[in-house]
DNA sequence: AGAGTGGCATAGGCATAGATCATAGCTATG
DNA sequence: CATAGCTATGATCTATGCCTATGCCACTCT
């Protein structure tokens, strides 16, 4: 569904975190390079969106309501994300010229990458980072031709001339919408699960393929799938709002099961673990600036 | 530090979101109320602001590109925190009148509440829900005087006079910045902890005088402050920007302990564990929607 | 094969949001 | 009591973004 439309802009969302940061209207505003007046509109403004008062306005400078703090607490998860957006973008952006280059995994390029960029590049502000998305065998693939210092996959590799390092973990986990029948159940077991109608990833994609292996490793046949799409959010969105279960990483629905807008359902005896490692060619020496994207992150 | 000047407007990463969920960019026009050389020109307006090319069109629909799937993930990211602010400031506008009136402390309130709220006014779109933020005492004064039907508090209450259900759980933890000299360490003593100057809550919050309690409690004085700060959000700005620990929740924390970004330190014999509790007065019956609202969290 | 349907891009006209500058009122401080 | 720092208001201007109309393209059904 929309957002509403009358939603605030997020430069406003971002001029009231620096006013409740910095203590006044005009600080803020020229943190912003705009003027004075400017910032008191468009607080205002937004005051008048949401519907809320936000600032308490005296001669010495402006604090927040108590409204306003806790609006303050849900505004800066609002910038955060965006923060990751943009540390994300400007590695996937970089030039192949960039001086670190990085191969990842879906996975991990959508829900840890970004986190792990934003630290880095305020650590190392004077370099850059490029990022290429790809999926597990085109990592190695470029790690080998070259073409990317250090990857990041979610599948073991067998061969010698990688080195690895785990430096997170995963896992598949089996979820339903709180009104679904699972969701009251203690556990299901594997073959009611290969019988069920999920909701997938399409054939090929990582996740799928641990998935069919699983089941098939225990016995089962093939899951069935009654929608197949392109992408996990895709897949966390259709199932948040419909009524089928899916298989998914655990990372990509963790705020949904913290909050109960999921259910984890256990699967007898299944456990797909997955550790996140990250990988490079074990010839050639690793590159300063991966060495220390590595240190942060061990 | 400020977002970048250009960053895209929210409207249009929902817009985004829509063209992907629906394969047409017609379509998702269509959907957000708008004409769909608008959404041609907002999406193009996107692509040139993030610098990616995010979708192939075709006559047959648009769908993402290998680069739109992986900003697909991190616009849901924003998305979705701006949905939970969407319900929060809902429950928050809403008149005293409404039906479901909710007290909660700021803990709560900020980090879990919007989720639940989401869910359930999804599950009964007919309710309001009001919200009061206040600390756990106001909670409690509001619940007597029938002010509100159901409160959410972190500290455990001693009177017969209110029923009590735990609904989640919290912690407090000791964090630093990864590059401070305590992110190496097995553990950290409470004496040291003692005497090292803290980010801290203001005196009086409820996070801060469950330290005081626990230092108290096993013999020590009162901890040192190096900065007070009025928000939880704001102690964790100024620790992850700054050089100095702090003890916070654990839930404010989450994602900044998963991406690496603060590093969890083990304060021996030092457990501050909070359940989170939902509690109303034990007279009355409990309103229709306020068990609805509990069954959903149990 | 031809018409119809659904999809995207371009161009021109118009309305509105938001920026600036200048000004004025308020409070604390010396 | 004057000054410095804070915010609000009003007038004006710019530019962004939306809508309608139109054209082109690919697929499909008759």
């Amino acid at each position: 569904m929309p957002l509403s439309a009358s939603f605030p802009d997020l430069t406003a969302l971002d001029l009231y975190a620096s006013v409740v940061e910095l203590g006044s209207l005009g600080r803020a505003a020229k943190m912003h390079g705009i003027a004075q007046p400017s910032a008191s509109s468009r607080i205002r403004n937004l005051e008048r969106q949401l519907g809320v008062t936000l600032l308490t306005r005296s001669a010495t400078g402006s604090i927040p309501t108590p409204e306003g703090i806790v609006v303050s607490g849900w505004t800066d998860a609002i910038l955060r994300a965006a923060h990751d957006l943009e540390a994300g973008l400007e590695a996937l952006k970089a030039e192949q010229s960039g001086r670190l280059r990085i191969a990842a995994s879906y996975t991990i390029a959508e829900y840890l990458l970004p986190g792990w960029l934003g630290r880095f590049s305020r650590e190392h502000p004077r370099d850059t980072v490029a990022l290429d998305v790809e999926n597990s065998t085109h990592v190695l693939a470029e790690l080998e031709r070259g073409e990317a210092d250090i990857g990041f996959i979610e599948t073991p590799l067998e061969t010698p001339s990688m080195s690895e390092v785990i430096v997170a973990h995963d896992q598949l986990v089996a979820v339903v919408p709180p009104d679904h029948e699972w969701a009251l159940r203690e556990a299901v077991d594997m073959t009611e699960l290969a019988q069920t109608p999920l909701v997938m990833r399409e054939q090929g994609s990582g996740t799928r393929e641990a998935l069919e292996q699983a089941l098939h490793d225990a016995g089962h046949g093939l899951p069935v799938s009654v929608l197949e799409l392109g992408s996990t959010s895709a897949v966390r969105s259709a199932v948040l709002s419909g009524n089928s279960p899916t298989v998914i990483s655990r990372l990509a629905v963790a705020s949904e099961l913290r909050d109960g807008l999921l259910v984890e359902v256990p699967i007898t005896d299944l456990k797909i673990e997955r550790d996140l490692r990250a990988v490079w060619p074990t010839g050639k020496p690793l590159p300063k600036l991966a060495q220390a994207l590595l240190a942060d992150l061990t």
